[in-house]
RNA sequence: GGAGAGGUGCCGGAGUGGUCGAACGGGCUCGUCUCGAAAAUGAGUGUGCCCUUACGGGUACCGUGGGUUCGAAUCCCACCCUCUCCGCCA
């Protein structure tokens, strides 16, 4: 979520932005927003100063009712004039007569003043009852526009329209010179037995797979080695839940707008986690921390859930596009001041684990256009993928500065200041491990048919070095 | 799945329908005392929202949502969650 009140003090500059981010849908929900924003104000202070007059009033009633000084007719009296001003809707002279302040202008006390009183202070009730259901009407709206206003771009984003234009950096590491032609990991994999593709469209029906033997151990190789890196350089490790409540993805930003790509469970009215920055956003929902306690640094692995309508003819072949994938992610909880330092140093995690893989990779700048839901800035990495001739995207790292935590409420004191404010929130990947897996698999083919194992999962592997075809 | 207990502030723990944002204790912060510390002692110590340049004022929040009432932490209803025992189970 954005700062309200920068839709409330430049609507026009917050219309530029997403202008800038492509999100043309969205432009239209700011006037809206000012509107509904303006209408709640004006009835909660109208609502606000009936209920303070009420509440004085109430009090009022309830020590006149207990005044053992007055005799009945004297209460009547009382009783009846202050009906009569609150009827006539002269509630500060009502309650100057309550309180005694002035005396009872004289009118016939009927028997029925204190029944006329409460008649006429329960008509308040209803009108701050009405007042209070339009503020609940106008707020959900509110709240429901907000969800879906999208992060604007820092202003170090480049900006162009679309992902053909993010920026690539000078690609890192060394190229393989092939003797031979190197083949895609769709060949590869069903070749050496570790990946069976018709067995797991057997099991799990479309872009359903499995990973056999040392397929199966090279993923588990690579996400012990991956969480390894990462608790390396401070990160504490997680095992998270898979299911979560809606809550948490509307924390995340993947509520309300992309609810088509989670499954649900009805029944349980649970989610399956799309990526793990759902579950570690949720961790600290409501809490406040102390700005001694950041930056904080978590990395999970969890399987990854989606449900995202695969086109056909893209991505079709292989592993690059699935239902369920393995993720290692890292997130950090840090102060506004840190964010942009702590995503540079976010990247540099991700890029060292490239590297120790020794798998030739660049970092991609994305562009306004591209940057997504909830990211202010972001950063890609791509492995190069020689079988398959292209450019894999193994990690994407992101600062949301404090979209995520207006939507999941983190906060911390800064020193020496009375008001919590928002913390910032970073996520990235380290990595996604299919599309690696499928990097290792096209980097480290030889001429035999076999894949070699990076020097650096070797010791995950029980020493061994090569991944061959098993026996016929 | 069966039976029971309970959800109050940072924590523990009170709370006759009105003066309860909430006793009391602990913690924490600032101060006094001290060479310093401990002990003792004084004051303070929630969050959101609205108004206000500011000082400050108002309002809401005692699991959530409804209801009764002039007035609800306190009464009623529904739901959610937690815990204990039994059963089942990786």
């Amino acid at each position: 979520m954005i700062d309200i009140a920068l839709i409330r003090e430049k609507p026009e500059w917050v219309k530029e932005q997403l202008q800038k981010l492509n999100d043309a849908a969205a432009i239209p929900r700011i006037d809206a927003i000012g509107r509904l924003d303006q209408q709640r104000r004006e009835l909660l202070a109208e609502g606000e100063r009936i209920q303070a007059n009420r509440n004085k009033l109430n009090k009022s009633v309830g020590r006149l009712r207990g005044d053992k000084k007055l005799d009945d007719a004297a209460r009547l009296a009382v009783a009846a004039s202050a009906a009569a001003a609150i009827e006539s809707g002269d509630l500060d002279g009502a309650l100057a007569l309550l309180t005694g302040a002035t005396p009872p202008n004289g009118g016939a006390p009927a028997a029925d003043a204190l029944d006329r009183l409460s008649g006429a202070l329960g008509e308040l009730a209803n009108r701050v009852e009405a007042i209070n259901g339009e503020v609940k009407t106008v707020e959900s709206q509110l709240d429901d526009e907000m969800l879906w206003i999208p992060n604007l771009p820092h202003e170090s984003v480049p900006v162009f329209p679309s992902e053909e234009d993010n920026i690539a950096w000078e690609p890192e590491g060394e190229f393989r010179a092939f003797d031979f032609e190197p083949k895609p990991h769709w060949e590869l994999g069903p070749a050496l037995n570790l990946i069976d593709f018709e067995r797991g469209v057997k099991i799990a029906g479309s872009r359903g797979y499995v990973l056999r033997g040392d397929g199966a151990r090279l993923q588990r190789s690579l996400i012990a080695f991956l969480l390894d890196m990462a608790r390396a350089k401070g990160f504490t490790e997680f095992y998270l839940p898979y299911m979560v409540r809606d809550d948490s993805l509307i924390g995340a930003g993947q509520f309300p707008k992309f609810r088509d790509v989670v499954y649900h469970d009805a029944d349980a009215d649970v989610y399956m986690l799309p990526t793990a920055e759902v579950a570690l956003t949720s961790m600290h929902r409501d809490e406040i921390f102390d700005a001694a306690q950041l930056p904080i640094y978590y990395v999970a692995h969890t399987p990854c859930f989606r449900r995202e309508k695969l086109s056909a003819g893209r991505d079709v072949r292989g592993i690059k596009r699935v239902h369920q994938f393995e993720k290692v992610e890292m997130y950090k909880f840090t102060t506004p001041e840190t964010s942009y330092a702590e995503l540079e140093a976010l990247v540099e995690a991700s890029s060292a684990v490239c590297r120790a893989l020794k798998i030739p990779f660049r970092r991609l700048e994305i562009v306004t256009g591209d940057l997504g839901f909830s990211a202010s800035k972001k950063y890609d990495l791509e492995m190069w993928a020689p079988g398959s001739q292209e450019w894999l995207e193994v990690s994407s790292c992101s600062n949301t500065e404090a979209f995520q935590a207006r939507r999941a409420n983190l906060k911390y004191r800064a020193e020496g200041q009375k008001k919590p404010q928002f913390v910032h929130t970073l996520n990235g990947s380290a990595l996604g491990v299919p599309r690696t897996l499928i990097a290792i698999l096209e980097n480290y083919q030889q001429a035999d048919g076999s894949v070699a194992v990076p020097e650096v999962l070797q010791p995950y592997l029980g020493g061994q070095t090569t991944i061959r075809a098993p026996e016929a």
